[in-house]
DNA sequence: GTGAAAGCGCTAACAC
DNA sequence: GTGTTAGCGCTTTCAC
């Protein structure tokens, strides 16, 4: 087991300081060509690497960033990370990850372990923190962002798709579609995305003349969503709803299933169905899923954005609610509009 | 913005010394009750907690784990890190995330920056590392475990799934399907899951007196595998498989949707089509996928247990090569056996 | 441009 | 059981 090389032993083997040897290694610092040849050739040697952590210690900045996320059978959610991760490290930062317990966890607790670890920012996703532990991060001017989730806490940003639009615009391809009794299965009622969803898909309908045929709510998770959808096409034809739109996609491809082989109904012959978020399966052929698609490469920028620019400048840097607008893509499970697709000009 | 409370602070506010407060917070040290009673009262005051960093800096341990991963596309890896993550968390340890681009990424260079971090133990999913590499870490003390991957590189641990027996079984079982032309679609040829899975699966169609009809590679990648399964299946009906293992679930789907939907063929009256991973999808109706389950939960754990058996007493930690049996879920994506499920006894 | 010296916040001997 | 004293490996004034 080889010792731990530090910049001391640089220094001796170079001939110069410690602190010679310290400056080479910082981006910004002055130092002699000669010098550096002399400490990067030691270090090269030695198999020297500064200490992150020491230099974190006295610089006060880890370059790690602490993740918050609840879960991640959303393959939204490891999409994000992926993301995220890479951009980060882009710049030379580092994904920490928290996983707050799927049993209604004690989220306020995950986050002050971050704290404890010093990083330098705290993303959340998918989960909500008390103000009172946002005022902590403020206090310890540790920048927050809430990726996919509006909260108006102060002093917390928030980086969203525009999921207002997007349920109004959903509403609209619907209706164009000719649907008449046009069914919505809700997310988690305390999620500001099923709220923004929920209330812009009304919007649209109701600007078109319409409102809800049906409405349950799914809860973001896909048995229970299995479950509503039963419930809701289980009753005579000229009840039933011909078109659903479905919180989320992960939920969509629950309710696509049980309404393909438990209630035996085609898609979209019978009824048409669209998502929200446009994960990597709703391109898959089985589901073939029209749906609104959430950025997530431009949603990370903005988070990485909002991160960097208070921890290079904290006192100039007043939070950020970015909404990032969704594209609709559109598959085949719904019915197309007449026309479609629409003429521009 | 709130000044950062350190253990002085609470220590002068609680009447003691900066040391007591520090034994007050390390689990074994030896503090009178009053003396905690104290300490923890200011501190509750103060808010403070420990800085981890510090404290990782003297005592040289971080509680951090680097794990390293190429991608997140293949659901069994996000998965798997949510497990760990969980299971490291209850430790009291933490997931600091590395992602190797995508691009043949130069690992190496990732797996020096985790070295930077001063973690205690690495994991790497999915990538492969260079055995210089994998001496520094056993150098620099650190142990590191392979997750599903198998590599002889001494001193390293791994934790895979026995994923020639899983082979072997895919192959028996499609034989007892009464299967006559059985096809399969490989990984990436340099990853051991996918060396084994094949000569499992080809050893356990020998001893049946069977050998393979088709073979084509898929790398690991839908595309790939949408490709090969064309070209394996684009033919007369007499040259085709009547049935394919395709060597991870995440490409199964893609030659699933490619059979059915480019190729209009049935699955299984046509063609039967097994997988291996049992990843969330594979249980959705749309694919009923028979499939090996490769159980994250147990290979986490063995995962951590290495991990931590060589944190807590490095001298007598030997590195170990874990394989977990991985049982047999049969779906609707391939024929059953005659007299399917067979009787015990 | 370079070295000496002073910490960053904490743990771990070491005496008492 | 408690305080005192050294550092952990590094960055950063500060003189020169």
């Amino acid at each position: 087991m080889a010792e731990k090389v530090t910049s001391l032993q640089v220094a001796e083997r170079a001939g110069v300081s410690q602190s010679a040897v310290s400056r080479v290694f910082t981006p910004g610092a002055s130092v002699s060509q000669k010098t550096v040849d002399k400490v990067r050739k030691a270090a090269e040697e030695l198999g020297y690497r500064p200490n992150v952590l020491a230099r974190a210690m006295v610089s006060g900045k880890s370059r790690i960033i602490g993740l918050v996320v609840a879960y991640l059978d959303n393959y939204f959610y490891p999409e994000t990370l992926e993301i995220l991760s890479n951009a980060l490290q882009e710049q030379g930062y580092h994904v920490l990850v928290f996983m707050t317990s799927h049993t209604a966890g004690p989220i306020d607790d995950v986050v002050q372990e971050i704290l404890d670890y010093q990083v330098d920012g705290i993303v959340t996703a998918s989960v909500a923190m008390s103000s009172k532990l946002s005022q902590k991060c403020i206090q310890a001017n540790v920048p927050v962002v809430h990726f996919n989730r509006f909260e108006k806490t102060q002093g917390v940003s928030s980086v969203t798709s525009d999921n207002f639009a997007g349920g109004r615009e959903l509403a609209q391809f619907l209706v164009a579609g000719g649907h008449q009794k046009i069914a919505y299965i809700a997310g988690w009622e305390g999620a500001s995305t099923q709220r923004d969803r929920e209330a812009g898909f009304r919007a649209g309908l109701a600007e078109l003349g319409q409102s809800l045929f049906a409405r349950s709510c799914g809860e973001f998770d896909t048995d229970h969503a299995r479950a509503a959808a039963h419930a809701m096409f289980n009753v005579a034809a000229d009840k039933r709803p011909d078109a659903v739109f479905v919180a989320n996609d992960h939920m969509a491809f629950a309710v696509m299933d049980e309404l393909r082989f438990c209630l035996d109904l085609k898609i979209p012959e019978d009824v048409s169905v669209v998502g929200f978020d446009d994960v990597p399966p709703a391109a898959w052929r089985a589901y073939d899923l029209t749906t609104m698609r959430q950025r997530a490469n431009l949603m990370v920028a903005e988070t990485v954005d909002a991160l960097l620019a208070h921890i290079e400048d904290p006192a100039n840097a007043a939070p950020r609610q970015v909404s990032i607008s969704a594209p609709l893509i559109v598959r085949g499970s719904a019915r197309l509009p007449a026309n479609w697709p629409p003429q521009e000009g």
